[in-house]
DNA sequence: AAAAAAAGTAAGGACAATCCTTACTCTTTT
DNA sequence: AAAAGAGTAAGGATTGTCCTTACTTTTTTT
């Protein structure tokens, strides 16, 4: 078999994470003698920012990049979370395996990040231990995708009940859910307060629900796995 | 110099953390060979305050106790946080030493949890490296407390304004913040809505503030570091 | 391509929450 | 005893939310 050597990047604001990491790469190599990897760590937007247009510049390989989603944001505000920086990967480096590792766990967010970057690795930080870990490694590199628990649970959810809310109604169940007054939403939303107001009862009436005011409403959406 | 065995419990929801902390205290009795450590993990609450209550009632001792502030909730409701373990800890096992370690890196949280657990150490996930462990270990056991960078820049922040503004007027602020309705408030808060407006007005004028609502209010709360 | 259905917008009125003022009580300070 | 500080209570003004109706735009069906 002929040796192999992949390039790595680890994009986590805790070091303690991407040390873990760098331990499994390390011993994922020593069990495996003809693969090595060469890995870099960052720990912020910006330098990920950096690093990822230095990458396609020069022509430089990327194989695969661990992606963590909560990030300190860049300094002029337009990058905001490891969503951002997937976003630029996937266009940038269209060839780069995405392992996105988060610890958020509710359905909303790893749903929505299903679709923007539709990863070849979903794990969340509570399921993964250092053995499952090399597992995961092993997985991208010969059969991709590898989800972990969590996510697998929450896409069958998911599956059950995608074909009656849009992006929208999540999106807007979602702000509700966060404390966004309605007001505000046209400015998040593409649609008018009446348009809102028109979705709103229409989920109301979906999931069989006469109260007048909103928390019934997020309660069972809670509970229906949509946020 | 004589023999000690240490006994140890950690505290948090992230296998890859655990390790970590384990793997830490592995290198420092390597390093110091009179120094033992006995250690168990633990990733919830309703675990954690078995563990507690048994330690308790056989009398045995701990020594060092790691503890995470977000864990996944007891199944009855009532733990729904580390904080509320560690109160536990001072209360049943006066003698354990807390070392709080957690992501929180707001004022209002750092604040309010040296306030209820007073620990002797305070670690932010995104300071610490394996290295710093090290060498919270080692203060810990021979000259407490130990803080990590952010929580010693949080504090300096706080001393400045602390004169300013109580316990209520922080909780009102991070409250707010996180989009809970005045109408909610008295039943969270000792106070009756015409009071926490009061208390309102009295913070827009300290701040500065003319306008209307409260976005800007929160802006300059955060700003100055009260959440 | 026309008709029907679905989804969004606009404008109004009813209702509820917020904000502000004034007047009163209670406690602490001076 | 007077003054200051903090909270409560009750009102009215303002703003946000919810709902209805009528109209426009987009999509689906035939």
């Amino acid at each position: 078999m002929e040796n192999k050597k992949y390039s790595v990047l680890i994009i986590d604001d805790h070091p303690l994470i991407t040390e873990a990491y760098k331990t499994a790469f390390d011993y994922y190599s020593k069990q495996n003698e003809n693969i090595t990897f060469s890995i870099d760590t960052v720990q912020d937007c910006d330098t990920s920012m950096d690093m990822i247009n230095d990458i396609f510049k020069k022509k430089k390989v990327l194989d695969i990049v661990f992606l963590d989603i909560k990030l300190p944001p860049s300094k002029d505000g337009k990058i905001i979370s490891g969503e951002d920086l997937g976003l630029k990967i996937n266009k940038l480096l269209p060839n780069t395996k995405i392992i996105v590792s988060t610890t958020f766990n509710d359905n909303y967010r790893v749903h929505s990040i299903f679709k923007s970057l539709n990863p070849d690795g979903f794990l969340i930080k509570n399921d993964i231990t250092p053995k499952e870990l090399i597992e995961t490694i092993d997985t991208i590199i010969n059969d991709p995708p590898y989800y972990s628990k969590t996510v697998i649970r929450l896409l069958r959810k998911q599956v059950a009940n995608d074909f009656l809310l849009d992006n929208i109604d999540r999106k807007i169940l979602y702000e509700l859910s966060i404390g966004t007054r309605m007001k505000d939403l046209p400015s998040i939303l593409p649609l008018s307060i009446a348009g809102i107001e028109k979705r709103k009862r229409h989920l109301k009436h979906l999931f069989n629900i006469k109260s007048v005011d909103d928390r019934e409403l997020l309660l069972v959406a809670k509970e229906k796995g949509f946020i």
